[in-house]
DNA sequence: TGCACATTGTGATTACCTTCACGAAGCCTG
DNA sequence: CAGGCTTCGTGAAGGTAATCACAATGTGCA
């Protein structure tokens, strides 16, 4: 049972959704052929990312679609509440406050820091806004452990350390400034402007082979996003 | 010479920005080692990207800063003005909108496409919206190349096939489906609730690794992304 | 001029991820 | 209950991308 690269994580999710989808539609059991299908993979990537997890399905039957969502949930998905805030109520900011907010039980954007005196205090999306000043405070407060950068480049490396020294561990970095942060954070950039430049030059280029990112596919969904 | 992947494609922009930089600085020169630093990857990582572009430095004196810059562009960067349209004007293709206008001089979003008739034939931080029906005829008719997808999940695939039948060869897609599209098109997929579910994991995992995403990275990113 | 040094360009190596391929195992059919 | 199919689990193989390591090279300095 080999420890889960970040690429088997995403696309773990990526099977959690499809299987939500599945049992939704009365399915009790999948074969790997049919999720793969479905995730735009190979049969045996599936079977090699359900490895990891020690779930087992049955030959003849497949997996059971209730018990693999069940070991997903366990494996990627937080046991219990996981707070996040966000620091940047911009463009970016406000996109993923407004996804984001009621739509995970266990991940929830609890918090969100401006430094625009104008957004302090108010709740956007359900989020009370503060001013970055406070962020240490806040963030030790109500126990937050992921931090969403989206702030002008030139403000991330400083929102990073404020994050990094209250205490979180994984960070979403929109800013196209990468990050100096201590061994054991976990940093996923998203450079957005980067996969625009890719696009067109493979639109140019003409490939013939889709990619990742997404991030990093990657580069689909991000393909690929990077650190 | 190689022919550059995925990867190399996404550091060679990002090494282009630090030249730039560094440029305005008034440096003439440059190491690898420095263009390494400030890219947060390894000094030979730097070459062999450099090396898919055919362009020398010097033992002793490195890279020219500016000759380096022209190459970049001459490699990646559109020579003309490469045409981009975007369906869906919600959260995520408003914050590309606004973020992207006048921003790149080859490379420009010129039209958006919605559902909603309330904004059809507005103009929306100067890019004239029109209605998805018409997306096959204007994407011609304007010359388009790159297509992002911004709507919802639901309809991603339904927006895609529109963009190839006009003509489009490269997709950036933000929707949570992956597309179906013939070979030849280039697609990068970014799906951020992935990238949050990832960093959320790996900052209860807390790694000593950073990872790239993605998009890929891709990584990234970006990810990794995927296809 | 010639030597000592730092850096480049790149073959070789390593690491990681994906795919192949096949033994084992459950199910249905007759 | 046995035989035939189909699928799973996984060792081995294959690919791709990153890193190492070193010969080649140009520079500045003595
Ligand atoms: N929007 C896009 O499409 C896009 C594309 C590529 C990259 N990005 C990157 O994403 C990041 C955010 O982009 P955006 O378009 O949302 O920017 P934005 O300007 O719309 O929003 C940034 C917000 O951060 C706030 N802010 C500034 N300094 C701060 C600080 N120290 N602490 C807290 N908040 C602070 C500002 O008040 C503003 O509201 C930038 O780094 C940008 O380069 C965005
Ligand atoms: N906003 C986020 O933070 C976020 C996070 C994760 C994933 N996503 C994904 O990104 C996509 C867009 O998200 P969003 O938040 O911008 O959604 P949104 O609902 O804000 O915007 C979607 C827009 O698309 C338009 N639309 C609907 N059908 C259309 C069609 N057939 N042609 C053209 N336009 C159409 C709608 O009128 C709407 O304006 C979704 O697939 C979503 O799953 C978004």
């Amino acid at each position: 049972m080999a420890r889960a690269s970040y690429r088997t994580i995403g696309r773990l999710t990526h099977y959690w959704r499809v299987l939500r989808d599945l049992e939704a539609k009365g399915q009790t059991h999948a074969y790997s052929h049919l999720l793969a299908a479905k995730a735009r993979v190979t049969a045996a990537q599936v079977r090699r990312d359900i490895m990891v997890l020690g779930y087992s399905g049955t030959p003849a039957r497949g997996y059971e679609v209730r018990g693999l969502i069940e070991c997903i949930e366990s494996y990627v998905f937080p046991a219990s509440e996981q707070r996040v805030a966000i620091a940047g109520v911009g463009n970016i900011g406000l996109a993923l406050l407004k996804f984001f907010t009621g739509r995970r039980p266990n991940l929830r954007i609890v918090s969100s820091f401006e430094a625009n005196p104008e957004k302090f205090d108010r709740l956007i999306y359900g989020c009370r806004c503060h001013s970055i000043d406070r962020a240490g405070e806040v963030i030790r407060q109500e126990g937050v452990s992921v931090g969403i950068i989206a702030v002008p480049d030139g403000e991330a490396q400083y929102v990073a350390d404020t994050f990094v020294d209250a205490g979180i561990r994984g960070i979403l970095n929109f800013a196209r400034t990468p990050l100096r942060v201590p061994a054991g954070v976990y940093v996923e950039n998203i450079d957005l402007a980067m996969s625009m430049d890719r696009v067109a030059f493979f639109a140019r280029r003409s490939l013939k082979k889709e990619h990742a990112a997404s991030p990093a596919k990657a580069p689909s969904a991000n393909k690929e996003s990077n650190s």
